[in-house]
DNA sequence: CTAATTCCCTGGAAGC
DNA sequence: TGCTTCCAGGGAATTA
C-alpha cells in the first residue's frame, strides 16, 4: 500500500519519463475512482512543466493547471508499450511524449483530479500537515501536538493533518524503533521519546525510499519493479513471530480500526 | 472545536 | 471444488 516512500519512488520515476513532454491523448476506461475522474481533455497538447509530491499526492504541473494523482491503497502507474493489452483495473491511460502510462487500481481508493496550477489552496491539499522529511517536522512541532491531544500516539502520527505520509506500516515501524507502545496516550510520551520518534520516522522513510518502498502485494513502481523495504520490517505483519530484539512474541491490536503490531516487551505501555 | 466511527472497494486467505 | 466470511487500509464524510 503506497505510503510516502512508495509515492516518492513513483513520482521520481514518473518525472524522468514525462518532464517537459506533451500530452497527446488520454483514455479514461473507468472514471469511478474515489471521486469521478473529471474531463481531462483540457490537458491535451500541454507540456508537463514539473512533477512533485505533496503528502501522498503526486502533482503534475502544466502551464495553467495541475493534475493531482493519489494512489490510494492499491494504485500504481505503469510505463507500458502501446501494444500491451490492457490489464484488469487499468482505468486511465496517458500518452505523453513517446510514452504510454497507465493508472491501475484494483480497489479504486485512489483519485485523479484537476486543480489550479499551484494546488496549495485545493481542499485536499490545504489542510495537510508538515512534510516529515523537512526541518518543519521536528521535536518542537510534534511535542506541541502530542501535548495538546487526547489520542493515542499511533493515531496522532498517522493523521495527515499533523504529518503527511506516515501510514500504518511506517507508523508501526517507527514506534517500535522508538520503543513507544502504539496505544500510549500521546500526552504521556516524554519529550525525549518524541525526539527519538521524529528521528526514526525520518530515518525509516528515507531508508525505505532508498529500497524503492515496501511491496506487500500490490505496490509496483513505474517499471513494474517491487520495493525491497519489506525485508527490513521489524513488527508490521509479524504478529505471532519472534521480536528480532528480545524474542518476545509480536502482538497485534486494533487502534482506530487499523491493525497495529508491536513488541510488548520492547514497547511497554505506561499510560 | 476534537475525536471516534463509517464508508468506499477488490483480492486473497481461511473456514465450512 | 465452490461457496461464504473475514481482513487489509487512506482518508474524507459523517456522527458524537
Amino acid at each position: 500500500m503506497p505510503e510516502l516512500p512508495e509515492v516518492e519512488t513513483t513520482k521520481s520515476m514518473l518525472k524522468t519519463h514525462i518532464f517537459g513532454e506533451k500530452i497527446h491523448k488520454i483514455n479514461v476506461y473507468n472514471k469511478k475512482l474515489r471521486w469521478p475522474v473529471p474531463d481531462l481533455s483540457i490537458l491535451l497538447d500541454k507540456d508537463v512543466q514539473d512533477v512533485y509530491r505533496r503528502g501522498k499526492y503526486i502533482v503534475i504541473c502544466f502551464d495553467d493547471i495541475s493534475l493531482l494523482v493519489h494512489l490510494g491503497m492499491t494504485g500504481s502507474i505503469w510505463n507500458v508499450k502501446s501494444t500491451d493489452v490492457l490489464k484488469k483495473h487499468d482505468h486511465v491511460e496517458f500518452f505523453i511524449g513517446n510514452k504510454v502510462l497507465r493508472y491501475n487500481d484494483p480497489r479504486r481508493f485512489g483519485s485523479i483530479l484537476l486543480a489550479d496550477k499551484n494546488p496549495k489552496n485545493h481542499k485536499l491539499i490545504t489542510k495537510l500537515g508538515v512534510e516529515p522529511l523537512t526541518s518543519d517536522f521536528d521535536v518542537k512541532y510534534l511535542y506541541s501536538k502530542t501535548q495538546k491531544s487526547t489520542r493515542s500516539i499511533k493515531n496522532l502520527i498517522m493523521d495527515s493533518h499533523v504529518v503527511v505520509g506516515v501510514g500504518n506500516i511506517y507508523a508501526a515501524e517507527s514506534l517500535f524503533k522508538s520503543m513507544i507502545n502504539p496505544m500510549e496516550h500521546s500526552k504521556n510520551v516524554s519529550k525525549e521519546k518524541i525526539g527519538k520518534l521524529v528521528e526514526f520516522i525520518k530515518e525509516i522513510l528515507q531508508q525505505s525510499i532508498l529500497a524503492g518502498g515496501t511491496t506487500l502485494k500490490d505496490y509496483y513502481n513505474v517499471e513494474g519493479t517491487p520495493g525491497y523495504f519489506k525485508q527490513q520490517l521489524r513488527v508490521y505483519g509479524r504478529k505471532g513471530e519472534d521480536c528480532y530484539v528480545c524474542k518476545s512474541l509480536i502482538e497485534q491490536v486494533t487502534i482506530g480500526q487499523r491493525s497495529s503490531a508491536f513488541c510488548p516487551n520492547c514497547q511497554p505501555l505506561n499510560l
